[in-house]
RNA sequence: GACCCGUUCGUCUAUCGGUUAGGACUCCAGAUUUUCAUUCUGGCAAGAAGGGUUCGACUCCCUUACGGGUCGCCA
């Protein structure tokens, strides 16, 4: 029996993180497992839906890479996908209900009659877990067909587990209690149950539950932020999942490779955006100068800098400052444009040195006299000036990094040098040194 | 309120009866880097509480506390 799995959002806001896991951990374990990835959209509450979110969702998956083998866009045997286009199905199958006897009418709806008993299932996350369905004030029978005649979620999901051959059901832990009524509703209409793996829920750093408009919430909000996709996705697989070792850093295709549904865990994780970045500045690194610069490129051109022709060594001199992608124009600004902030505090500390401003002097001489301008040319001309002076390198290089970009912190001074030319790093001494000694 | 699931450093987690309870993020301190960052080393920091079972419990059982979930003609 080949595995094939679903995820099954409704269009009624913009994908979650929350959803995005349950549809990575659906898509990983179906392509572990070399089975088949269903993603059915759960369209039935007109009210709710949205044509945007129907594309937010789709967005969402395209950008974290969970390609569906069944499915809008791509089609399937089991179609159509979207269960506002399923009436007729859910007819056949309800008739097939009314059949049973188990179905009753209640004040123009139609409910379902549960089996007065003890529920046992076996979750392959959570273990063998009991619901007592012998009383019916705490379970009472469930509509299945509202009174307008469309059909609840509980009978569309049901139905189309079925209809689509769904083996395993990963879900959120929030349908545990669910669980009960679709497999009466199953067994009554003759059908074959999928597994079940209830997934804990992910909370805010808080604890609270996590929903619209918390920080990170929307998956929608981290490419915009300058989140890789991989980096997403390595960091939410590590949430209530753990791949048994001590590495951390994963491609999507290690996740593949090592995930399991036996290391879900059953407590709900929180979601720390501090780790979440760090994960990103890793896979930054990983990327070549190349794939960063491009990827870098829009939020440059977003932020209205100007692109040089020599934006791949200007990416790469920042690359490993920042850990999101969002963060590249400011650290790249005074690379690409003359206007840059000098900040006071950096002033001031130049300032503290009385010496300073001559030494900035001697070195914007030596750098005119540089024949063949160069990064580590000019570098050697900083020693000589420091020699000169017998001061250590390591001194010249405060101020020279103050003059040259306005701040304490930024790319190596030789990276620098070189990308801004001679004539450039000329004039910013040049102007710095006014701005020390204008008072 | 009833029912269900859960509870290891602040956070994500390892541990599947015998460990100095390990790793990672954050934070702090050093080292390296002529500068910045990276990196490296070290440090702070945990088994919710109380009962059992056992030679021995973070690991098994019970109780309490706390957290989360569910109780719709929403999905």
């Amino acid at each position: 029996m080949t595995v094939r799995t679903r995820f099954a959002p409704s269009p009624t806001g913009y994908l979650h993180v929350g959803g995005a896991r349950t549809a990575l951990f659906n898509w990983l374990f179906a392509r572990s497992q070399g089975g088949t990835f269903v993603l059915r959209v759960e369209d039935t509450d007109e009210a709710r839906n949205s044509d945007a979110a129907r594309q937010a969702i789709f967005d969402g998956m395209n950008w974290l890479g969970l390609d569906w083998d069944e499915g809008p866009g791509v089609g399937g045997n089991c179609g159509p996908y979207f269960q506002s286009e399923r009436q007729g199905i859910y007819d056949t199958w309800f008739e097939k209900l009314q059949g049973t006897g188990r179905a009753y009418e209640d004040g123009g709806a139609w409910r379902f009659r549960f089996e007065r008993r003890l529920v046992t299932m076996l979750d392959l996350v959570c273990g063998e877990v009991t619901i007592d369905y012998r009383e019916e004030s705490n379970t009472p029978d469930m509509v299945i067909r509202r009174s307008d005649g469309s059909y609840v979620f509980h009978f569309v999901n049901v139905v189309d587990d079925l209809e689509m051959a769904i083996t395993h059901v990963i879900r959120g832990e929030d349908h545990l209690m669910n669980t009960p009524k679709h497999l009466q509703l199953i067994e009554a209409l003759g059908g074959v149950a999928p597994q079940y793996a209830h997934i804990p829920l992910i909370l805010n750093s808080d604890g609270s539950k996590m929903s619209k408009r918390d920080a990170g919430a929307a998956v929608g909000d981290y490419p915009r932020q300058g989140f890789l996709a991989a980096a997403v996705v390595n960091f939410i697989a590590l949430l209530g999942w753990s791949p048994k070792t001590d590495a951390e850093i994963f491609t999507i295709d290690d996740l593949v490779a090592r995930f399991s549904l036996e290391a879900v865990n059953r407590a709900p994780a929180r979601f720390d955006m501090e780790k979440c970045r760090w994960v990103n500045q890793q896979h930054l690194a990983k990327l070549s100068d190349v794939a960063f610069a491009s990827q870098a490129e829009p939020f440059v051109r977003e932020a209205g800098l100007p692109l040089p022709e020599n934006f791949t060594a200007v990416a790469a001199a920042v690359r490993e400052k920042v850990r999101l992608l969002g963060e590249v124009p400011d650290a790249v600004t005074f690379l690409l444009t003359d206007a840059i902030e000098l900040d006071a505090e950096v002033i001031a500390k130049v300032r503290a040195n009385a010496a300073a401003a001559g030494l900035l002097e001697k070195l914007a001489l030596a750098f005119e006299g540089i024949g063949e301008w160069s990064g580590e040319a000019a570098k050697a001309a900083l020693n000589e000036v420091a020699a000169a002076a017998a001061i250590k390198p390591g001194q010249l290089m405060f101020p020279m990094r103050a003059a040259l970009t306005g701040r304490a912190h930024g790319p190596d001074l030789g990276d620098v040098l070189g990308l801004l030319g001679k004539g450039r790093s000329v004039a910013r001494i040049a102007g710095f040194i006014q701005v020390l000694t204008r008072g």
